[in-house]
DNA sequence: CCGTATCCAAGTCGATACTG
DNA sequence: CAGTATCGACTTGGATACGG
């Protein structure tokens, strides 16, 4: 971590292969159980929306409320310190949203998926 | 990627280890060459700084000049579309920010380092 | 239903040595 | 000076199986 650089705080909280979805989902439906979230992002195992989301609890961002119930009952939401985070997704997703249009303009449309000089050529087949 | 969620691609061009203190030095310094970026950041690597730099490159977010004379000279600057990152960057500093106070609260001073349940418990010792 | 535990593959990053 | 090349440690994420 550097000092003067606070953009980096905000980086280290919101990466996570999955934690921009989640919160899309938590934000858009409000308050939604751990299976429904799964069924939201099909692709995620357990393990991760777990883990994601327990970070999140950490950060203030999600809230977790445990029924006690059998079968067990386990609902998410965004908590209120969490809906500050808005303004930030918004100007992230507009900025996101401009930048592809960016890229297409100067790529092209056939845009050739990052040339990377220093990463791994993937060596191409499949 | 998700479609809906452009914050995402925010994010993915925004991560990698280095980016954001080199974009900060970049942004307050104006042009910067090669060393003087690494005197700035020593503890990055010439291998992490040139790939970093390359990515931001691939973005047209920085420009790089080279001046072809021995000993070789390159002039790293932010581009003119690079400037556009500004609010980004303000708006994730502010939060950031904002946020640290908000863990202090939550924690205290002593706040204890992300007991993130799932991962590996660094097996305490050293 | 809501997770954990375990194991493994892939990716990321650093150390070091070398080059035009 | 401004990089590349190579190797290895560490971290992250995914598959799968099991538990309260």
């Amino acid at each position: 971590m550097h000092e003067d650089c606070k953009a980096e705080t905000a980086l280290e909280i919101l990466i996570g292969k999955w934690k921009p979805v989640i919160l899309y989902h938590l934000f858009s439906n409000g308050t939604m159980r751990f299976s429904e979230l799964h069924k939201a992002i099909p692709d995620i195992t357990k393990k991760m929306l777990t883990s994601q989301l327990r970070e999140l609890e950490y950060h203030d961002i999600v809230h977790r409320k445990i029924y006690p119930e059998i079968p067990p009952k386990v609902e998410y939401s965004i908590t209120e310190y969490g809906q500050r985070l808005t303004p930030l997704l918004q100007t992230m997703g507009d900025w996101g949203s401009a930048h592809e249009r960016h890229l297409k303009e100067l790529y092209g449309e056939d845009r050739p998926a990052e040339p990377l000089n220093l990463k791994k050529e993937t060596t191409a087949v499949q």
